[in-house]
DNA sequence: AGTGATTCTCGGTCGC
DNA sequence: TGCGACCGAGAATCAC
């Protein structure tokens, strides 16, 4: 489940391997990953004979910036990124294949074909879905306590659920925000109105704190993910809360327990993170 | 208007 | 071996 960290890593190991190399054709074999433009003929047309100048990310979307357009890749769950000789036979969970000048492959393939694509003009890209709505990410000079304070204090949402928004925050997902609420000592089911001024800042600390510890590991390894050389994280060994339920609390030795909470399975010590 | 619940995309995994 | 339930990012839709 790529996450910003993982976004971030995949980022950086592309680049290496496809900086400036040009596209020669797309193959598209699920329709349903393209999004923008809606037909697929369009699609392959605007991204074809561009030569890939930069890869870019916001929360957790990919930017790969063309001459003209800019490819605006979500991974959601399962999305990863080959770089391959075009000899190598297609898998069945082969989408999306960027055939390059040199003979060799990006190919994308995404078990659960729930990745999106989207091709705009440079300078389009942050002025349409999906970009548009993005918050701050926190790796950005736009997040600040102030913003935080200001977002969270007017919701009456959980905490959660909050922090879970893309719009309000880029970047965190189901992962991380277990790890921050239990960094935090807060209850994933507080109402963010009540959280004290204190809390917030924590939040607000804990969240960059731990995005970057991640990066640093190379993102979590969960299910499936795996960087663009094919390298899994480390950050998995790091966890304290996401996926720990039935094992004591680095803290405080009571078992992390799993609860839902804004329709997601949801990790926390019901001792340090007490309502 | 804000919030939450539901639905939809999809297929691997798990329990029975 | 089969079958249904479950999971989950994010958008859309609906109910309150």
């Amino acid at each position: 489940m790529p996450e910003l960290p993982e976004v971030e890593t995949i980022r950086k190991t592309l680049s290496h391997l496809v900086l400036d190399k040009q596209i020669e054709d797309v193959s598209i074999y699920w329709s349903n990953i393209i999004q923008y433009p809606e037909d697929d003929e369009e699609f392959r047309i605007k991204v074809r004979d561009e030569r890939i100048t930069n890869i870019a990310r916001r929360g957790k979307f990919l930017l790969f910036y063309l001459e003209e357009y800019v490819l605006v890749s979500h991974l959601r769950m399962e999305g990863k990124y080959k770089i391959v000789s075009k000899d190598e036979p297609l898998t069945k969970h082969t989408h999306v294949v960027f055939h390059f000048t040199d003979g060799t492959d990006m190919r994308y393939e995404d078990v659960r074909k729930f990745g999106t694509m989207h091709v705009f003009p440079i300078g389009e890209e942050f002025k349409k879905k999906p970009l548009n709505q993005l918050g701050p990410d926190p790796f950005e000079t736009t997040y600040t306590p102030e913003y935080v304070k200001e977002r969270l204090s007017k919701t009456s949402r959980t905490i959660k659920a909050t922090l879970l928004d893309q719009t309000i925050i880029a970047g965190l997902g189901n992962i991380y925000v277990d790890e921050v609420l239990f960094l935090a000592n807060i209850h994933p089911e507080r109402r963010s109105h009540t959280l004290t001024e204190q809390e917030i800042e924590t939040i607000y600390i804990k969240a960059k704190e731990v995005l970057q510890h991640a990066i640093d590991l190379g993102g979590t390894t969960i299910r499936s993910y795996v960087d663009g050389k094919g390298e899994m994280g480390m950050f998995q060994q790091e966890l304290y809360a996401y996926g720990q339920d039935g094992k004591p609390c680095d803290h405080c030795g009571t078992l992390i327990e799993k609860i839902k909470v804004a329709g997601r399975g949801t990790h926390y010590c019901p001792e340090c993170q007490s309502l």
